[in-house]
DNA sequence: AGGGCGAATGTTATGATATAACAGTCATAG
DNA sequence: CTATGACTGTTATATCATAACATTCGCCCT
């Protein structure tokens, strides 16, 4: 279990080890990490909260990267295609994978006080769901799971 | 495991039994179930397919019981809050609870070809997120389970 | 070099989903 | 009989997403 946006962790280097990552995968699959993509994913990566595509096309208009929804949302499909963003379906956001290169099948857990979203393993999860699937003849693809509560800090805060 | 959108079954007597199961508990829980609420969610119980609210709209204004966007979306969230009916957050779309009255955390399989969405029992995989989030300190509220995949009867026609 | 191709980006326009805010109706509890 | 609360009606607007077509640019082919 890698980081996660619940606990303290030294976020600078979190930023730098999933750019890193998205790039040396990219070299290794001949996928294009284009400035307007690298960037997208460097934005998300600066919060562990998810942020709208309109959110992240402000920050690249801000920078004169684009400044039409397509930019923002065509980046955002090679981020999540690629496995270095994941879409939260709850809330119509994205959000930057912290285990980036793992193949995994990731929950969330979304806080509902700060908008935290914290990245689990799914794969036992998942691979429920798969066989509850195959046993009804249904073939399972993708699956996303999606818990919303509250996280530790807004507890206590709330205490 | 009652039925599902994969199995053949009567439907008549499963939209029956749903609408008679959500006036027997609007009954007991002094809720109303008034006409626009009502007919939405025998609009839903039509089909094991998620409706957009549009959709659901579509059929209100036909039968001149609203017009407006809110009518439908208010009378979708008195049915979700009440457990009558999902959201399927990767739709953005709705769907009639098939096990209503049962208290459920359901999951759902949804077919990519044909939108028909099954409901499966979802209480042993979202144990297995809120004990992830436990350990984490998160307390889990909601968890929804949404995957994605091909039908028996979909493969069928494909192969 | 010139031409054609594919991938990415730029831009316009529009579609699809969702809610805020306020006004009107109606039953009923005080 | 009027006050309250739950529901509905309506306008306006916010938010999220994509279709469609134009442009740029590197690259391969001959």
């Amino acid at each position: 279990m890698t980081a996660n946006g619940f606990e303290t962790h030294d976020h600078t280097q979190c930023i730098s080890n999933t750019l890193q990552v998205a790039e040396e995968t990219c070299r290794e699959k001949g996928l294009q990490l284009t400035p307007v993509r690298r960037r997208v994913l460097e934005i998300l990566a600066q919060k562990h909260t998810a942020m709208g595509a309109y959110e992240v096309l402000d920050f690249l208009r801000e920078e004169g990267l684009g400044s039409q929804p397509p930019v923002a949302y065509r980046a955002l499909d090679f981020l999540v295609s690629n496995g270095f963003v994941h879409r939260i379906e709850r809330l119509n956001a994205f959000i930057a994978c912290v285990h980036p290169g793992e193949h995994h099948a990731p929950s969330f857990l979304i806080c509902r006080e700060c908008s935290t979203v914290a990245e689990l393993p799914g794969k036992p999860v998942s691979d429920v769901v798969a066989k509850a699937g195959t046993e009804l003849g249904f073939t399972v693809e993708k699956v996303s799971i999606e818990a919303e509560g509250v996280c530790p800090d807004c507890q206590e805060k709330t205490a």
